[in-house]
Parts: structure tokens; C-alpha cells; sequence
RNA sequence: GCGCGGUUAGCUCAGUUGGUAGAGCAUCCCCUUGACGUGGGGAGGGUCGUAGGUUCAAGUCCUACACCGCGCACCA
């Protein structure tokens, strides 16, 4: 007994180089042709599908895409190894404002033009020229990431397959009376330029001041205000309905010059006044505040503009043409010298800005497209319903799982705030809206209109309309496809927290609005990778990690192991370069694990008592990884298999021919049980281990 | 204000139905000429945020509070 080693292969003799093996074993299961669910062997029945969250392509993955794309390709791998017909579709995302954004700030830079100098047309195709090139640098990077993603499936937002499910599903909304037109107020980027969703804003604490204020002296309530600028807009003042001190002044009217503006405001009473706050009486400014606008639906109010696009006034008079913040002091200033202006406090005021561009929020009425989240529809379950109940109750009734209690709340109290979603944006890169104005005449379908005259809408969709429609766009819709039949509903979508309002919730209202069911079965949200200090990973904090340097130097299975075993599926994870350099050396230990088995011969029996351990822990990690334990599964696999398996039962076997066949029993179900977390080396391994029949990825998984 | 997480060893985090507190890293000690020094063995270290309650038994269930993080709304 003892070693021979003339019977283990050359390349187990040095440490186990992930460098040299990686882009090798990824060539080899590209070329099996086993991603694609169709080339599986056996015979499969049960479908398993999980559709990639699709990277925008802005530019490069960050390490929480690398997180990510572990997590459902180890789902995908169990499965797969379980007899199922596996299937994990790759897309990219344009991104139409993030893009066009990015490429408009480098031609600026470079240039030294804008948008403007360069027109539509030409804007367009730089757009897409740099979306092509970040599209190649990412789907290399998550290639590198051992992702078993079927390529031939692949697909882009704005691609011709993809073009056509957008305008069918417009069209066919349009047509249902769920997509408007119509004059809202909307949220305003001055410095995009183009409207936003209530979702894309970002609430800051800032410094203001609180002014106390009367529009007149004769006016009866003093009103408080940290916009005062915007007062010459104002055609109410509200109170609380319950307000002792001014119900003697409900339903009477006042005229003012406010800086030249004449006012004409109207006490009403309206419960969405907090008698507590300020004096307790609200200027109403209907065109400017999303609070105000709907307070003047319900009083039937006017609703004069007094800002424009650029964030200036439009009044006449000494503010005319002012930016806002210079109207404001001017305003001041003005009420000073009139007596009128009774207090002024510093304040925290939360602002709105807009995630994309940082200005604040002009909120403006504005003609845009709409869908209406509150309208009656004709389900094709036959029911009559809304899109907002459709997204409550796809999550209500368990038709949607999310494993993660706290998300499902969370998801209903979103659901219940929710407004008119606004999908219409002011950009060039997109999918233009497929409606096209003649006169009064408007025409909406998947082409233009015969005839001469139409003009195509200007604007183009929020991207977030055609990322709804992702996971049966994917597949084929519109066309009755067979993958669709076969792969829809998929079964797990897994997206970071981040994302569960603005994408999850459109998924299931799209697929359950065009299919009549919803999109998946299983939401499982994860967290954030986070620095290890916990902040955030960002540019002006410099602390970015690039997986492919980790990958570089720890391996891609190094640094998928460091990932998931960071924290629970749903918590954020902190990143620790320390924890992936173990997982280096686990890989390793592995190797050697396999030296030294593949160099005993296989004698003896199977021993039954380390047979029942082992399977009685293979068991134990199967349920881990059905009930989304994958961090447990992980560790469970590595103690076993280092401190058990090599540590134990490695150091008794020596010099004990016996064990042999027991030895490789482990080793060969070890490599399969580890091979959705570890796939490079465990496949590496398996290449040379004598029972192999076919790769590794395709193996039977050793137990039910 | 409403809601959701979190609070466990120096650090990062596990702890699945309540049953004698766990891992990795870090620290310290020891061992080792054949699978692997990218090794092996061992040790120290925790009143499980606070205060109550339920229970034979609570990190785990309940109540309140504190602190940290986040979301939503308001912010006129």
C-alpha cells in the first residue's frame, strides 16, 4: 500500500492552478452544448427556469453582479445535476436613461457638444455603439464567473425580437384603455431633462428656510412655506377640516399682488393638512406640488404654471425669467419690505432629487403617457380587476412565493402607496413610443399608419416598461413559442432589494395583464455587497473591488464560495478578500484530497457506516439548497469535506487498503455536491476520475 | 409618522420545528521528512442590545424600550 504515484495524473502533482484551468473548463461545457436545456441528456421533463436580472450596459459588472450570478448559478447547476430541464436565459439591458446619460457626459467632455449639436440621429447611434462595446466587456466578465448561462437564448432590450414585444404590449394596453394620455403633474428633472417615476427619486435631508408669511394685509391667516416663489402660483390656502381657529374663514376668497403676480386664493378645508405643522394652513400651489395638485382635483381648483422646464418663473413682473432659488430671496425681499413677512426658522426639509442626475425635482403638469393602475380590466381568468390588485394578489395568494417574509410586506405597503406610473420619458435611446399624431387624429399600433402626415411621438418608454416584460419577451412573446409553453412561468427570479418596487412588481404586472399568469413562482431577494467596513461600493469612496482582479488572483470558485458564505440569501453582504483566499486554499485542499484518493487503489467495500454519514449529509445539504439555505449548504459541504473527509477519514485510512473503495465514494459524491459552488475544480477533477462518463455539470445529483 | 431589518467571540457573520452557544479570519501554544506547510493538533475568548413575560427549558416565542441601518409617506 501507500502511494503510487504512476497512477495519479501529471497535472495533480502541483497545486491546483485556477488561472490555467478556468477559461478551459468553461470552453468545454460551452461546447457540450449542455446550457441549452434542449441538448441535455436523459430524459427530461420538468422545467426549471431563472432569468437573469440583465445587466444595464453602462459598463463594466461589479462585484455584486458576480454575487448575483452565483447565487442562481448554483440553483441552476442543482438543478440541472437533478434531471431538470435547466434553463437560465442571458440578457442585457439598455438602460435608456443611465446609457444615454453616460454617452451624452463623455461626447461633452470629448467634444465639447451636446445632445442637441448632434441631433437624434447621430446621438442614437453613439449611444449604441458604446451599449455594444459594455455589452462584450460584460458578457465576458460573466462568462468568468463560471455562469451556465444558455446563450443561444440571449437577448438585448432594444434587439428586433424584443422591439416587437414593447410595441405589441403598448399597443394591446392602449387598447384596453390602461394606457393614457393625459396633463398630470409629473417629477421633473431640470437637469435630464425629461420626467421621471416616483420610484427614480431619492429623498435628501437638506438645510431650509421656513417662512412665515400673509399674501396681504388683510388676509386673515398667516401661512408657512419653504418655497416661496412658488406662492405666486398659489389659488388656495387649505386648513384642516377640524381647525377651530380658521373654520370661520372656510369657502371666503381673497385677491393679493404677490410681487406683482396677481393672486386670487380661496380658503378651503381639506383633512391632507396636518394642523400641527407651520400655522397649520397650507398654500395651495396646484402646478407645483404633487400634494397640492391632488388637493386641487378634489376642490376643483386652478392650476396656473409659474415654472417652466429650465426651472425658471414664467409670471410677469420683477420674477420673470428668475431661476427659482433667486425668485425665492427676491420673494423674500419683497415681503420684507411690505410688512408682510412675519417669521423666518431653519428647518431639515427632505428633497427630492432624481437618483440619475442628482438635481431636484421641478414637479410640473405635463402631457404624458400613463398607465392607469386603478382601471377596471377584463383578467383572462375572466375576473374584472386592476392592475393594483393583480399585483396585490399574485403575492397575496402564494401564486408568487417570496421566502422572505419582511420583502412580502414591504411589497404589499408599496403596493398600496401606489400611483399612475409614468412611462414616458423626454431621451432619444429607447423604444420610441409607438403612437403616431395626425391633427387630432392619434393612431397606436406595433407600425406606422399608412398615408402622409403622421408624426411619430417624440418620446420613449422608461425602460422599466420593457424590463417588465422580460421574462416572457425572453421566451418568444408574442409568438405562441414552445419555450414559452415550456418555460413560463420560470420559477425563481432573483433580484437585490433594490430593485423589488421599480421591477418585480411591473413584472407581475405585465405577465399577469398579457398572459393571464404571473412571471415566476419564486422571488428570492438578496442583498447588497458591501465594503467590509459596510459602506456602500462607490466611485468617490474609491473602495471598489473588481471581481475579475479576485478572479485573477483567488480563482472564480474562490471568490463564489467568499461571496455566498458572506451572509444569509436577503442580508447584505460585507466583502472580505481574507474569506475568499480560504476558499482558494480550500480548492486546493480539494486537489490534493483527489491526489492522494486517485492514488489508492479501489479495495474493500464501501464501508456502510461512512456510506449512511455521508449520504445522511448529502441529504442534509439538499434541503439546504430547495429551502434557499445556500450559505449553510456551503459551509456544511466545506467542514465535511475538509474536517471530516480529510482530516479524519483520510489520516485512519493510511496504510488501510480496505478503505479504498470508500475513499473514492466520497470523493466522487463530494465532487458532485460541491460542483454548483465550485464548478471549475470540481469538473477539473472529475476529468480524470475513472467512473466519469460524461462531464460533471450533467451528473446525477447522489441524492433526492 | 408607518413599516422592515439588525444588535451573538477582537473582526465578518451562521444558528432551519425552543432542548448543554458555532464557523471563518485574527490571537496564543504544540506537532510534522511523504496527499497537501496553501499542512496537522490544541487553547483562550461570548451575562446572545436592555427590561419584563410565557415555558420544565428561551439566542430562538411574546411585550416594551434603546441604538444602528433601510424603505415608504409627509415635509407645505
Amino acid at each position: 500500500m501507500g502511494l503510487m504515484p504512476e497512477k495519479v495524473p501529471e497535472k495533480f502533482l502541483k497545486p491546483y492552478n485556477p488561472q490555467a484551468v478556468e477559461g478551459k473548463i468553461y470552453k468545454k461545457w460551452e461546447e457540450s452544448g449542455y446550457f441549452n436545456p434542449d441538448n441535455l441528456p436523459g430524459n427530461r421533463t420538468q422545467p426549471f427556469t431563472i432569468t437573469l436580472p440583465p445587466p444595464n450596459v453602462t459598463g463594466t459588472l461589479h462585484v455584486g453582479h458576480a454575487y448575483e450570478d452565483t447565487l442562481q448559478d448554483i440553483l441552476i447547476r442543482f438543478e440541472r445535476m437533478r434531471g431538470k430541464k435547466a434553463l437560465w436565459v442571458p440578457g442585457t439591458d439598455s438602460a435608456a436613461i443611465a446609457t444615454q446619460a453616460r454617452v451624452e457626459k463623455n461626447i461633452q467632455k470629448d467634444e465639447g457638444k451636446s445632445r442637441h449639436d448632434l441631433g437624434r440621429e447621430e446621438l442614437v447611434r453613439h449611444v449604441t455603439e458604446f451599449a455594444k462595446n459594455s455589452e462584450a466587456t460584460i458578457l465576458s466578465q460573466v462568462r468568468k464567473m463560471g455562469a451556465s448561462l444558455d446563450w443561444s437564448r440571449y437577448a438585448y432590450t432594444l434587439d428586433e425580437k424584443r422591439n416587437t414585444a414593447v410595441f405589441t404590449a403598448f399597443k394591446r394596453m392602449y387598447d384596453a384603455g390602461l394606457i393614457y394620455r393625459g396633463n398630470r403633474i409629473v417629477n421633473w428633472d431640470p437637469k435630464g431633462q425629461t420626467t421621471i417615476s416616483d420610484d427614480e427619486i431619492v429623498h435628501e435631508e437638506r438645510d431650509a428656510k421656513l417662512y412665515t408669511f400673509r399674501y396681504s394685509k388683510t388676509f386673515p391667516i398667516p401661512v408657512a412655506t419653504t418655497r416661496l416663489e412658488t406662492k405666486v402660483g398659489d389659488t388656495a390656502v387649505a386648513v384642516h377640516p377640524d381647525d377651530e381657529r380658521y373654520k370661520q374663514y372656510v369657502g371666503k376668497e381673497y385677491d393679493a399682488v404677490l410681487c406683482d403676480v396677481p393672486v386670487h386664493i380661496k380658503i378651503i378645508a381639506d383633512a391632507a393638512v396636518d394642523p400641527a405643522f407651520g400655522t397649520g394652513a397650507l398654500g395651495v400651489t396646484p402646478a407645483h406640488s404633487q400634494t397640492d395638485w391632488e388637493i386641487a382635483d378634489r376642490h376643483d381648483l386652478p392650476r396656473p404654471q409659474i415654472i417652466n422646464e429650465i426651472a425658471k418663473m414664467t409670471v410677469e413682473g420683477r420674477l420673470c425669467g428668475k431661476k427659482t432659488t433667486e425668485a425665492r430671496e427676491a420673494v423674500a425681499e419683497w415681503l420684507q419690505n411690505e410688512g408682510l413677512l412675519e417669521k423666518v426658522e431653519d428647518i431639515k426639509q427632505n428633497v427630492s432629487t432624481s437618483e440619475r442626475t442628482g438635481a431636484i425635482i421641478e414637479p410640473l403638469p405635463k402631457l404624458q403617457w400613463w398607465i392607469d393602475v386603478d382601471k377596471n380590466f377584463v383578467h383572462q381568468n375572466g375576473s374584472t380587476t386592476t392592475l393594483k390588485k393583480v399585483m396585490r394578489q399574485a403575492v397575496e395568494s402564494s401564486a408568487v412565493t417570496m421566502p422572505q417574509e419582511g420583502f412580502r410586506n414591504a411589497y404589499f405597503h408599496w403596493i398600496d402607496n401606489l400611483r399612475d406610473w409614468c412611462i414616458s420619458r423626454q431621451i432619444w435611446f429607447g423604444h420610441r413610443i409607438p403612437v403616431w399624431y395626425k391633427g387630432d387624429e392619434i393612431y397606436c399600433d406595433v407600425g406606422a399608419p399608412q398615408g402622409d402626415g403622421w408624426k411619430q411621438e417624440e418620446d420613449v418608454l422608461d425602460t422599466w416598461f420593457s424590463s417588465a416584460l422580460w421574462t416572457f419577451s425572453t421566451l418568444g412573446w408574442p409568438e405562441k413559442t414552445k419555450d414559452l409553453e415550456t418555460y413560463h412561468p420560470t420559477s425563481v427570479m432573483s433580484p437585490a432589494y433594490e430593485i423589488l418596487y421599480l421591477w418585480v412588481s411591473r413584472m407581475i404586472l405585465m405577465s399577469e395583464f398579457h398572459l393571464g399568469q404571473p412571471p415566476f413562482k419564486t422571488v428570492l431577494i438578496h442583498g447588497l455587497v458591501r465594503a467590509k467596513d459596510g459602506r456602500k461600493f462607490s466611485k468617490s469612496l474609491n473602495n471598489g473591488v473588481d471581481p475579475l482582479d479576485i478572479i485573477n488572483k483567488y480563482g472564480a470558485d474562490a471568490l463564489r464560495m467568499g461571496l455566498i458564505v458572506g451572509a444569509a440569501v436577503g442580508a447584505d453582504v460585507k466583502f472580505d478578500e481574507q474569506r475568499v483566499k480560504g476558499y482558494k486554499l480550500f480548492a486546493n485542499k480539494l486537489w490534493n484530497i483527489a491526489r492522494f484518493v486517485l492514488s489508492q487503489e479501489q479495495t474493500g467495500d464501501i464501508k456502510p457506516e461512512l456510506k449512511q454519514e455521508f449520504d445522511t449529509m448529502a441529504a442534509d445539504v439538499t434541503k439546504d439548497i430547495e429551502e434557499y439555505r445556500i450559505y449553510m449548504a456551503a459551509e456544511k459541504l466545506y467542514h465535511y469535506i475538509w474536517d471530516r473527509f480529510a482530516a479524519q477519514l483520510i489520516e485512519e485510512s493510511k496504510g488501510k487498503p480496505e478503505y479504498g473503495a470508500s475513499l473514492y465514494y466520497i470523493l466522487e459524491n463530494s465532487l458532485k455536491l460541491l460542483h454548483p459552488f465550485m464548478p471549475f475544480v470540481t469538473e477539473e477533477i472529475w476529468a480524470d476520475m475513472p467512473s466519469k462518463k460524461d462531464l460533471l455539470m450533467v451528473e446525477g445529483w447522489p441524492t433526492k
